[in-house]
DNA sequence: GACGTTTGTTTGGCTATTCAAACAATACGG
DNA sequence: CCGTATTGTTTGAATAGCCAAACAAACGTC
Protein backbone atom coordinates (compact mmCIF):
# COMPACT_ATOMS: atom_id res chain seq x y z
CA UNK A 1 0.00 0.00 0.00
CA UNK A 2 1.46 3.39 -1.13
CA UNK A 3 2.19 5.42 2.17
CA UNK A 4 -0.38 8.62 0.84
CA UNK A 5 -3.13 6.55 0.68
CA UNK A 6 -2.96 5.93 4.57
CA UNK A 7 -4.42 9.37 4.84
CA UNK A 8 -7.80 7.99 5.05
CA UNK A 9 -7.67 5.08 7.00
CA UNK A 10 -7.26 6.28 10.39
CA UNK A 11 -9.92 4.74 13.48
CA UNK A 12 -11.89 8.07 12.49
CA UNK A 13 -12.95 10.49 10.56
CA UNK A 14 -12.13 14.27 11.56
CA UNK A 15 -15.87 14.60 11.36
CA UNK A 16 -16.64 11.47 13.50
CA UNK A 17 -13.56 12.56 15.99
CA UNK A 18 -15.16 16.00 16.65
CA UNK A 19 -18.55 13.98 16.81
CA UNK A 20 -17.49 11.95 19.66
CA UNK A 21 -15.42 14.83 21.16
CA UNK A 22 -18.89 16.86 21.27
CA UNK A 23 -20.80 14.24 23.07
CA UNK A 24 -17.23 13.94 25.16
CA UNK A 25 -17.53 17.61 26.60
CA UNK A 26 -21.28 18.17 26.33
CA UNK A 27 -21.95 15.62 29.26
CA UNK A 28 -19.07 16.80 31.25
CA UNK A 29 -20.17 20.74 31.04
CA UNK A 30 -24.35 20.03 30.55
CA UNK A 31 -24.46 16.49 32.03
CA UNK A 32 -26.24 15.13 28.81
CA UNK A 33 -26.47 15.01 25.10
CA UNK A 34 -28.69 14.76 22.79
CA UNK A 35 -28.47 14.76 18.98
CA UNK A 36 -29.30 17.93 18.90
CA UNK A 37 -26.67 19.42 21.08
CA UNK A 38 -24.30 17.55 19.30
CA UNK A 39 -25.33 19.71 15.98
CA UNK A 40 -25.48 23.03 17.71
CA UNK A 41 -22.06 22.25 19.36
CA UNK A 42 -20.60 21.27 15.74
CA UNK A 43 -22.52 24.05 14.14
CA UNK A 44 -23.91 21.51 11.39
CA UNK A 45 -27.76 20.38 10.94
CA UNK A 46 -29.72 17.74 13.09
CA UNK A 47 -30.23 16.16 9.84
CA UNK A 48 -26.25 15.86 9.81
CA UNK A 49 -25.40 14.93 13.21
CA UNK A 50 -28.61 12.36 13.17
CA UNK A 51 -26.84 10.30 10.27
CA UNK A 52 -23.49 10.54 11.64
CA UNK A 53 -24.01 9.59 15.08
CA UNK A 54 -26.36 6.84 14.04
CA UNK A 55 -22.88 5.47 12.10
CA UNK A 56 -21.24 5.87 15.58
CA UNK A 57 -23.83 3.93 17.31
CA UNK A 58 -23.75 1.38 14.46
CA UNK A 59 -19.88 1.43 15.02
CA UNK A 60 -20.38 0.85 18.86
CA UNK A 61 -18.79 4.19 19.95
CA UNK A 62 -21.90 5.86 21.20
CA UNK A 63 -25.03 4.45 22.90
CA UNK A 64 -28.09 5.95 22.83
CA UNK A 65 -30.87 5.95 26.02
CA UNK A 66 -34.18 5.17 26.46
CA UNK A 67 -34.64 8.66 26.06
CA UNK A 68 -32.87 9.33 23.23
CA UNK A 69 -29.40 10.62 25.10
CA UNK A 70 -26.45 10.09 24.03
CA UNK A 71 -23.38 8.24 25.65
CA UNK A 72 -19.82 7.03 25.09
CA UNK A 73 -18.99 3.37 25.09
CA UNK A 74 -15.94 2.34 27.04
CA UNK A 75 -14.40 2.18 23.58
CA UNK A 76 -16.04 5.62 22.08
CA UNK A 77 -14.15 7.20 25.60
CA UNK A 78 -11.08 5.96 25.12
CA UNK A 79 -11.00 7.45 21.29
CA UNK A 80 -12.22 10.32 22.45
CA UNK A 81 -9.74 10.92 25.02
CA UNK A 82 -7.60 9.50 23.06
CA UNK A 83 -7.47 12.36 20.45
CA UNK A 84 -8.18 15.25 23.16
CA UNK A 85 -4.88 14.26 24.60
CA UNK A 86 -3.01 14.56 20.87
CA UNK A 87 -4.85 17.68 20.49
CA UNK A 88 -3.31 18.80 23.92
CA UNK A 89 0.02 17.57 23.50
CA UNK A 90 -0.14 19.80 20.04
CA UNK A 91 -0.71 22.53 21.38
CA UNK A 92 1.68 22.62 23.87
CA UNK A 93 4.00 21.71 22.08
CA UNK A 94 3.75 24.45 19.24
CA UNK A 95 2.46 26.77 21.33
CA UNK A 96 4.43 26.57 24.70
CA UNK A 97 7.48 25.35 22.52
CA UNK A 98 7.98 26.06 19.61
CA UNK A 99 6.33 29.85 20.19
CA UNK A 100 3.39 29.56 17.63
CA UNK A 101 0.46 31.75 18.23
CA UNK A 102 -1.90 30.03 20.29
CA UNK A 103 -4.79 30.55 17.96
CA UNK A 104 -2.34 28.73 14.85
CA UNK A 105 -1.40 26.07 17.25
CA UNK A 106 -5.09 25.54 17.89
CA UNK A 107 -5.74 25.39 13.95
CA UNK A 108 -3.25 23.07 13.34
CA UNK A 109 -3.66 20.96 16.23
CA UNK A 110 -7.28 20.44 15.22
CA UNK A 111 -6.47 19.60 11.57
CA UNK A 112 -3.89 16.84 12.54
CA UNK A 113 -4.97 15.62 16.41
CA UNK A 114 -6.80 12.57 14.76
CA UNK A 115 -3.92 11.75 12.31
CA UNK A 116 -0.59 11.35 14.09
CA UNK A 117 -0.63 7.48 15.86
CA UNK A 118 -0.13 6.73 19.17
CA UNK A 119 3.90 6.26 18.93
CA UNK A 120 4.56 9.83 18.02
CA UNK A 121 2.38 11.18 20.19
CA UNK A 122 3.82 9.24 23.33
CA UNK A 123 7.21 10.62 21.68
CA UNK A 124 5.91 14.09 21.27
CA UNK A 125 4.32 13.94 25.13
CA UNK A 126 7.83 12.41 26.70
CA UNK A 127 9.92 15.21 24.79
CA UNK A 128 7.44 18.17 26.03
CA UNK A 129 7.35 16.32 29.80
CA UNK A 130 11.41 16.44 29.25
CA UNK A 131 11.56 19.88 28.14
CA UNK A 132 8.90 21.31 30.50
CA UNK A 133 10.10 19.38 34.20
CA UNK A 134 12.34 22.39 34.84
CA UNK A 135 15.62 20.86 34.78
CA UNK A 136 18.40 23.38 34.43
CA UNK A 137 19.39 21.53 30.89
CA UNK A 138 16.12 22.04 28.85
CA UNK A 139 15.16 25.16 30.26
CA UNK A 140 18.42 26.65 29.54
CA UNK A 141 18.27 24.97 25.97
CA UNK A 142 14.46 26.86 25.97
CA UNK A 143 16.09 30.03 26.80
CA UNK A 144 18.72 29.48 24.09
CA UNK A 145 16.14 28.73 21.80
CA UNK A 146 14.19 31.87 22.34
CA UNK A 147 17.61 33.92 22.01
CA UNK A 148 18.39 31.68 18.61
CA UNK A 149 14.47 32.88 17.10
CA UNK A 150 14.77 35.76 17.63
CA UNK A 151 19.10 36.42 16.05
CA UNK A 152 17.38 34.80 12.92
CA UNK A 153 15.02 37.68 12.82
CA UNK A 154 12.05 36.87 11.22
CA UNK A 155 12.74 33.02 10.43
CA UNK A 156 11.14 33.46 7.13
CA UNK A 157 14.67 34.72 5.80
CA UNK A 158 14.79 30.66 5.49
CA UNK A 159 11.36 30.12 4.33
CA UNK A 160 11.01 26.29 4.54
CA UNK A 161 14.26 25.86 2.71
CA UNK A 162 14.96 22.56 4.62
CA UNK A 163 17.23 21.25 1.81
CA UNK A 164 20.19 23.24 1.99
CA UNK A 165 20.70 22.80 5.72
CA UNK A 166 21.51 19.36 7.21
CA UNK A 167 19.71 16.57 4.95
CA UNK A 168 22.56 14.93 3.77
CA UNK A 169 23.99 14.75 6.60
CA UNK A 170 23.64 11.00 7.45
CA UNK A 171 24.59 9.94 3.78
CA UNK A 172 28.01 12.19 4.29
CA UNK A 173 28.36 10.86 7.74
CA UNK A 174 29.88 7.53 5.45
CA UNK A 175 31.76 9.96 3.43
CA UNK A 176 34.02 11.27 5.51
CA UNK B 1 -16.04 29.72 11.86
CA UNK B 2 -15.28 27.17 14.23
CA UNK B 3 -12.37 25.93 14.40
CA UNK B 4 -12.79 21.83 13.23
CA UNK B 5 -14.43 22.80 10.23
CA UNK B 6 -10.93 24.44 9.23
CA UNK B 7 -9.65 20.71 8.43
CA UNK B 8 -10.77 21.22 4.75
CA UNK B 9 -9.96 24.57 3.91
CA UNK B 10 -6.53 23.85 2.67
CA UNK B 11 -4.49 25.02 -0.15
CA UNK B 12 -4.99 21.86 -1.70
CA UNK B 13 -6.27 18.47 -0.54
CA UNK B 14 -3.98 15.55 0.53
CA UNK B 15 -4.67 13.88 -2.88
CA UNK B 16 -4.09 16.92 -4.63
CA UNK B 17 -0.84 17.39 -2.46
CA UNK B 18 0.12 14.34 -4.16
CA UNK B 19 -0.27 14.72 -7.59
CA UNK B 20 1.41 17.67 -7.92
CA UNK B 21 4.38 16.24 -5.37
CA UNK B 22 4.11 12.96 -8.12
CA UNK B 23 4.68 15.33 -10.93
CA UNK B 24 7.61 16.81 -9.52
CA UNK B 25 9.10 13.64 -8.87
CA UNK B 26 8.67 12.48 -11.97
CA UNK B 27 10.08 15.41 -14.19
CA UNK B 28 13.42 14.85 -11.69
CA UNK B 29 13.93 11.04 -11.90
CA UNK B 30 12.29 10.16 -16.07
CA UNK B 31 12.45 14.03 -17.57
CA UNK B 32 8.66 13.80 -18.06
CA UNK B 33 5.31 13.29 -16.76
CA UNK B 34 2.07 11.88 -18.20
CA UNK B 35 -1.17 11.18 -16.66
CA UNK B 36 -0.25 7.52 -17.08
CA UNK B 37 2.75 8.32 -15.09
CA UNK B 38 1.38 10.20 -12.60
CA UNK B 39 -1.57 7.10 -12.35
CA UNK B 40 1.21 4.63 -11.81
CA UNK B 41 3.06 6.35 -9.45
CA UNK B 42 0.31 7.17 -7.00
CA UNK B 43 -1.24 3.68 -7.81
CA UNK B 44 -4.82 4.68 -9.52
CA UNK B 45 -7.00 4.93 -12.49
CA UNK B 46 -5.85 6.84 -15.18
CA UNK B 47 -9.30 8.06 -15.17
CA UNK B 48 -8.81 9.49 -11.28
CA UNK B 49 -5.67 10.82 -12.17
CA UNK B 50 -6.92 12.35 -15.30
CA UNK B 51 -9.87 14.20 -13.26
CA UNK B 52 -7.71 15.52 -10.69
CA UNK B 53 -5.20 16.85 -12.83
CA UNK B 54 -8.00 18.68 -15.34
CA UNK B 55 -8.88 20.13 -11.89
CA UNK B 56 -5.25 20.94 -11.14
CA UNK B 57 -4.84 23.14 -14.78
CA UNK B 58 -7.84 24.50 -14.28
CA UNK B 59 -6.74 26.11 -11.24
CA UNK B 60 -3.27 26.82 -12.87
CA UNK B 61 -0.66 24.41 -10.84
CA UNK B 62 -0.43 22.06 -13.70
CA UNK B 63 -0.11 22.91 -17.57
CA UNK B 64 -0.06 20.79 -20.40
CA UNK B 65 2.40 20.38 -23.06
CA UNK B 66 1.70 20.41 -26.72
CA UNK B 67 2.44 16.54 -26.43
CA UNK B 68 0.55 16.07 -23.15
CA UNK B 69 3.28 16.06 -21.14
CA UNK B 70 2.50 17.78 -17.68
CA UNK B 71 4.70 20.42 -16.38
CA UNK B 72 4.03 22.38 -12.83
CA UNK B 73 3.31 26.23 -13.46
CA UNK B 74 5.21 28.70 -10.85
CA UNK B 75 2.68 28.40 -8.26
CA UNK B 76 2.21 24.40 -8.63
CA UNK B 77 6.60 24.18 -7.88
CA UNK B 78 6.52 26.24 -4.95
CA UNK B 79 3.24 24.32 -3.56
CA UNK B 80 4.95 21.31 -4.38
CA UNK B 81 8.26 22.67 -2.91
CA UNK B 82 6.59 24.10 0.13
CA UNK B 83 4.81 20.47 0.99
CA UNK B 84 8.06 18.44 0.11
CA UNK B 85 9.80 20.48 2.68
CA UNK B 86 7.41 20.24 5.17
CA UNK B 87 7.29 16.15 4.74
CA UNK B 88 11.12 15.75 5.11
CA UNK B 89 10.91 18.38 8.26
CA UNK B 90 8.55 16.11 10.09
CA UNK B 91 9.98 13.19 9.07
CA UNK B 92 13.37 14.27 10.42
CA UNK B 93 11.53 16.21 14.14
CA UNK B 94 9.75 12.61 14.52
CA UNK B 95 12.33 9.87 13.72
CA UNK B 96 15.64 11.42 13.94
CA UNK B 97 14.79 13.56 17.19
CA UNK B 98 11.67 11.52 18.86
CA UNK B 99 12.97 8.09 18.37
CA UNK B 100 10.03 7.26 16.00
CA UNK B 101 10.54 4.02 13.47
CA UNK B 102 11.57 5.44 10.32
CA UNK B 103 8.23 4.19 8.77
CA UNK B 104 5.55 4.99 10.85
CA UNK B 105 7.06 8.57 10.66
CA UNK B 106 7.15 8.65 7.76
CA UNK B 107 3.14 7.71 7.58
CA UNK B 108 2.13 10.53 10.22
CA UNK B 109 4.60 12.95 7.98
CA UNK B 110 2.79 12.12 4.96
CA UNK B 111 -0.95 12.58 6.68
CA UNK B 112 -0.13 16.04 7.80
CA UNK B 113 2.43 17.34 5.70
CA UNK B 114 -0.32 19.33 3.48
CA UNK B 115 -2.25 20.74 6.65
CA UNK B 116 0.27 22.07 8.96
CA UNK B 117 1.11 26.17 8.45
CA UNK B 118 4.04 27.33 7.20
CA UNK B 119 4.47 28.90 10.26
CA UNK B 120 4.35 26.10 12.36
CA UNK B 121 6.37 24.56 9.73
CA UNK B 122 8.95 27.55 10.21
CA UNK B 123 9.16 27.33 13.62
CA UNK B 124 9.66 23.29 13.61
CA UNK B 125 12.44 23.73 11.10
CA UNK B 126 14.18 26.33 12.91
CA UNK B 127 14.02 24.23 16.14
CA UNK B 128 15.38 21.22 14.28
CA UNK B 129 18.45 23.26 13.21
CA UNK B 130 18.43 24.24 16.43
CA UNK B 131 18.83 21.37 18.41
CA UNK B 132 21.34 19.49 15.26
CA UNK B 133 23.23 22.74 15.00
CA UNK B 134 25.90 20.86 16.73
CA UNK B 135 26.15 22.59 19.79
CA UNK B 136 26.93 21.06 22.96
CA UNK B 137 23.74 22.36 24.46
CA UNK B 138 21.86 20.74 22.08
CA UNK B 139 23.28 17.44 21.66
CA UNK B 140 23.90 16.73 25.47
CA UNK B 141 20.01 17.33 25.78
CA UNK B 142 19.46 15.25 23.18
CA UNK B 143 21.43 12.44 24.79
CA UNK B 144 19.32 13.34 28.04
CA UNK B 145 16.49 12.93 26.14
CA UNK B 146 17.53 9.27 24.93
CA UNK B 147 18.24 8.93 28.52
CA UNK B 148 15.09 9.24 29.58
CA UNK B 149 13.40 8.08 27.37
CA UNK B 150 15.24 4.59 28.08
CA UNK B 151 14.64 5.42 31.92
CA UNK B 152 11.16 5.77 31.50
CA UNK B 153 10.89 2.01 30.49
CA UNK B 154 7.85 2.09 28.01
CA UNK B 155 6.46 5.43 27.79
CA UNK B 156 3.62 3.24 26.77
CA UNK B 157 3.37 3.20 30.77
CA UNK B 158 1.76 6.50 30.28
CA UNK B 159 -0.78 6.34 27.66
CA UNK B 160 -1.08 9.68 26.66
CA UNK B 161 -2.07 11.15 29.70
CA UNK B 162 -1.50 14.33 29.46
CA UNK B 163 -4.06 15.89 32.29
CA UNK B 164 -2.17 14.97 34.83
CA UNK B 165 1.27 15.94 34.10
CA UNK B 166 1.46 19.79 33.67
CA UNK B 167 -1.47 21.33 31.87
CA UNK B 168 -2.83 23.59 34.60
CA UNK B 169 0.76 24.88 34.95
CA UNK B 170 -0.42 27.89 34.15
CA UNK B 171 -3.63 28.24 35.67
CA UNK B 172 -1.58 27.65 39.02
CA UNK B 173 1.08 29.88 38.67
CA UNK B 174 -1.53 32.99 38.75
CA UNK B 175 -2.92 30.77 42.40
CA UNK B 176 0.63 31.53 44.24
C1' DG C 1 -3.90 -1.31 -44.22
C1' DA C 2 -5.60 -4.35 -40.36
C1' DC C 3 -4.50 -5.68 -35.43
C1' DG C 4 -3.05 -4.82 -30.89
C1' DT C 5 -1.27 -1.51 -27.38
C1' DT C 6 -0.98 2.74 -25.10
C1' DT C 7 -2.98 6.87 -23.75
C1' DG C 8 -6.35 10.11 -22.20
C1' DT C 9 -11.21 11.06 -21.43
C1' DT C 10 -15.84 10.15 -20.18
C1' DT C 11 -19.57 7.80 -17.82
C1' DG C 12 -21.93 5.52 -14.09
C1' DG C 13 -21.45 3.91 -9.51
C1' DC C 14 -19.81 4.07 -4.77
C1' DT C 15 -18.70 6.38 -0.09
C1' DA C 16 -18.46 10.18 2.97
C1' DT C 17 -19.87 14.51 4.34
C1' DT C 18 -22.51 18.41 4.24
C1' DC C 19 -27.14 21.18 3.49
C1' DA C 20 -32.12 22.21 3.05
C1' DA C 21 -36.44 20.77 3.51
C1' DA C 22 -40.11 17.72 4.56
C1' DC C 23 -41.93 14.78 7.97
C1' DA C 24 -43.34 12.31 12.40
C1' DA C 25 -43.53 12.17 17.27
C1' DT C 26 -43.59 14.20 21.44
C1' DA C 27 -44.42 17.91 24.69
C1' DC C 28 -46.38 22.45 26.52
C1' DG C 29 -49.76 26.08 26.84
C1' DG C 30 -54.16 27.60 26.93
C1' DC D 1 -58.36 19.52 22.15
C1' DC D 2 -55.84 22.64 19.16
C1' DG D 3 -51.76 25.14 18.04
C1' DT D 4 -46.87 25.71 18.39
C1' DA D 5 -42.18 24.31 19.42
C1' DT D 6 -38.71 20.94 19.84
C1' DT D 7 -36.61 16.89 18.49
C1' DG D 8 -34.99 13.28 15.55
C1' DT D 9 -35.14 11.08 11.01
C1' DT D 10 -35.45 10.83 6.19
C1' DT D 11 -34.93 12.45 1.49
C1' DG D 12 -32.85 14.83 -2.43
C1' DA D 13 -28.95 17.43 -3.88
C1' DA D 14 -24.13 18.89 -3.81
C1' DT D 15 -18.96 18.06 -3.63
C1' DA D 16 -14.78 15.34 -3.55
C1' DG D 17 -12.46 11.05 -4.38
C1' DC D 18 -12.10 6.78 -5.98
C1' DC D 19 -13.04 2.62 -9.39
C1' DA D 20 -14.44 -0.02 -13.48
C1' DA D 21 -15.52 0.08 -17.92
C1' DA D 22 -16.32 1.99 -22.37
C1' DC D 23 -14.43 4.77 -25.84
C1' DA D 24 -11.58 7.54 -29.22
C1' DA D 25 -7.24 8.76 -30.92
C1' DA D 26 -2.60 7.78 -31.86
C1' DC D 27 1.26 4.66 -32.52
C1' DG D 28 3.71 0.26 -34.00
C1' DT D 29 4.17 -3.97 -36.26
C1' DC D 30 3.82 -6.92 -39.72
Amino acid sequence: METWKKFEQNVVSHSAAHHLMAISELLASNGYARVTDVARRLDITRGSASITLKALRERGLVVEDENKFLHLSEQGRELANLIQSKRKILITFFHEILGVPEDAAETDACKIEHLISEETGEKLLAFIKFLMSGSKKADELLKAFNNYQLECGDISSCHLCFDDCFLHDHDQDNVE
